[in-house]
DNA sequence: CGCCTGTGGCTAACTACATTAGCTTGTGTC
DNA sequence: GACACAAGCTAATGTAGTTAGCCACAGGCG
């Protein structure tokens, strides 16, 4: 092959670092291609359009986030599993916020998109958490659905900004995930009582 | 004064209803002024630009969803304002879906920005209804952020079709809220006990 | 009753940006 | 060393937000 400097997975990879610093609605194909020292237009020959970028970024960040949540619960279970894997979401987003976003902002657009194994791997990895709770199963989709919700909803007010300063998020944040935990071994103590 | 028929509130009004059909992303100033029998550029005699417009979108919303739910709560108490004030809340952004994007991505300008006190009234209503559960003063505020995450984080993944089909989203909101609900009554009992 | 002023709306123009067309040129292959 | 292909470039197009400047109507006032 020709001189290829550039390559769908490099330039993803470079707009996604540049949706960090600048967050991702301000994302536009001069400021890569600057990036890149490169003329705007080139930028075509490896994605489709902008659009593409971005769900391209958004693949990328959720089988990044997946990774980062396994990463953070291998050899844990139960209680430190849970507190280890939201912790390692919470960092992951807030190192990441742009990638987050663009993440959020996708949506499968087939049958055979990427972006749904991606997905799937992080649904995955939260049932996997919950796996240690041995919960009923008519239970734990719920359950698994109240867990992302309630992380999913923490880490977007945070990098929002939507929390006052004059408490510590950090504390709020631990404190949310004992609740959760607290909740869950109370379901599971009374399982065998009311089936 | 002059033939008036615009005001900056009736074009807000219709850009929110605007959104609500096309998506907040899809908003363009063409198409509101297409909606409102006018040309575009009119449209800068009564709004500064779209992001003054999309940030008149955030604060109507915002004091529409805290309407909503003190009115859902009015003269409940404990879990019955809980799980009322919750499926309000959750009933405004199903059919308001474009207003809600708009108040999510706007941030507060100033310090007088009306969307402080918008953003406020919001927050009052939720901790009104954790009123019920005479939390130990050191956790109402860790509530309260639990309770807007896990709200905030389920609406915003349930309308952007992030849970699957094939179990009710409608069962694992209420079992949410009861098992909230759970954790909050808990939380009380034991405070006597634990200090 | 007609002038004056102020404001809403309009047309035309400008800018920024995504995107497309078509050309050029370097690199790997034969 | 020539060929072919693909990467990158320049030029051009279309759309959307925004600004400038003009026009016309409504109300106040002599």
């Amino acid at each position: 092959m020709p001189r290829s400097r550039l390559t769908p997975e490099s330039v993803t990879e470079a707009a996604a670092a540049l949706v960090d610093e600048i967050g991702f609605d301000h994302l536009s194909m001069g400021l890569l291609a600057e990036r890149l020292g490169v003329k705007t237009p080139s930028l075509y020959k490896h994605v489709a359009s902008q659009a593409d970028l971005a769900h391209r970024i958004a693949v990328l960040a959720m089988t990044e986030v997946s990774d980062a949540i396994r990463d953070a619960t291998q050899g844990r279970a139960g209680s430190d599993a849970l507190a280890a894997g939201a912790q390692a979401m919470r960092i992951y987003v807030q190192e990441h916020l742009g990638r987050y976003a663009a993440g959020n902002a996708a949506r499968p657009a087939g049958p055979d998109d990427p972006l749904i194994p991606a997905v799937d791997r992080v649904l995955a990895s939260w049932a996997a958490m919950l796996r240690g709770y041995e919960l009923d199963s008519s239970q734990e989709i719920h359950a698994l659905r109240m867990l992302r919700s309630v992380l999913h909803g923490f880490v977007t007010l945070e990098v929002a900004d939507g929390f006052q300063i004059d408490t510590s998020v950090d504390d709020s944040f631990t404190w949310m995930i004992n609740f959760i935990d607290h909740g869950m071994q109370a379901l599971t103590a009374t399982r065998p009582a009311l089936a």
